[in-house]
DNA sequence: TGCGTACTTGTGCCATGATGCAAATATAGC
DNA sequence: GCTATATTTGCATCATGGCACAAGTACGCA
C-alpha cells in the first residue's frame, strides 16, 4: 500500500486520533488538574482544585471548562459552587478503542488483509 | 480524600499522562501524518508522504521529526531517503497502561483501597 | 435589599508553534 | 568533482493559547 492510499484510505483510526481530544491534554497545568480529580475520584469545587496549584483561580476554571469541553471532565453546579469530576469510564474507553484501533494497523494484520479488509 | 490531597498523591496515572506526549498528538495536520503511517504499515519515506497532503514538504520534515521525539514514529535512514513508521506497538502499550492507570483511580475502587493502597 | 462568596469572562501581554520560502546539508550517480 | 535528488534547517510571519489582573455574574444569607 502506497502511503496515499493509506491516506485516503478511512478506518476507525482516523476518527479516534481526534487532535481536539490531544490538544485538551497538551498544557501540563491542565494535566495536573486532570490528574487531581481523575485521582480525587469524587467531583471537586473549583476553589478547591485551584487551592492545590500555583496559577490563579481563573485560569484553573478555564482550563477546567475546557477539560469538560473536550469530554474528560463534566461539571455540576450546585448553588453558588461548580464541581467538576472526571470521566474515567469515557476515558478508558476512549483510550482503549483508539488502542484497537490502531493495533488493528500493524503489518501483519494488514498483510493478512490484502487490501481486502476495506473499500481502499 | 480532598483535592489537595489527591494532588500530592503521586500515582502511575501521574507519570503516564505526559503532555508532551499529548502536545505531539494535538496538531491537526500532524495527526494526519500520523494516521497516514498507521494505516500503511510499512515505513515510508517524507516525500512520499508530504505529497499526501497540502502542507509544505518542509512541514512535513518537521512534523515527523516531531513525531519520532514523542516516541510514536521512527525513523531510518537509508542513503537520501529517510523513511518513518508508526511505533504501533508502543502506541497501543502506552494508551492500554494510561487506561488502566486512570481504571485505578474510578470511585468505586478508591472506596474499596480506602487510602491504603498508596502512602497518601 | 445589601453583602460576601464562588466562579466566569474580558483584556492585554507574552511565549510557543505552525507555516512557507529559501538556503544548506547529505548522498547517489555520472 | 559535478549535478540532481532527498531531506533538514534558518528565518520571517502569523495565529493560537496560557497567564494574571480586573470586572462581571450568579447565588446564598442575613
Amino acid at each position: 500500500m502506497t502511503a496515499r492510499q493509506a491516506f485516503a484510505c478511512t478506518k476507525p483510526v482516523d476518527d479516534l486520533l481526534d487532535p481536539a481530544l490531544f490538544k485538551a491534554l497538551g498544557d501540563p497545568t491542565r494535566i495536573k488538574l486532570l490528574s487531581c480529580i481523575i485521582k480525587c475520584g469524587r467531583p471537586c469545587s473549583v476553589g478547591e482544585i485551584a487551592a492545590c496549584c500555583a496559577v490563579d483561580l481563573s485560569v484553573v476554571s478555564r482550563h477546567l471548562a475546557v477539560l469538560a469541553r473536550a469530554g474528560l471532565a463534566e461539571s455540576s453546579k450546585s448553588g453558588r459552587t461548580v464541581r467538576y469530576g472526571a470521566r474515567h469510564a469515557h476515558l478508558c474507553q476512549t483510550l482503549r478503542a483508539l488502542a484497537d484501533a490502531v493495533e488493528e494497523c500493524v503489518p501483519s494484520r494488514l498483510a493478512a488483509c490484502e487490501g481486502g479488509c476495506c473499500g481502499c
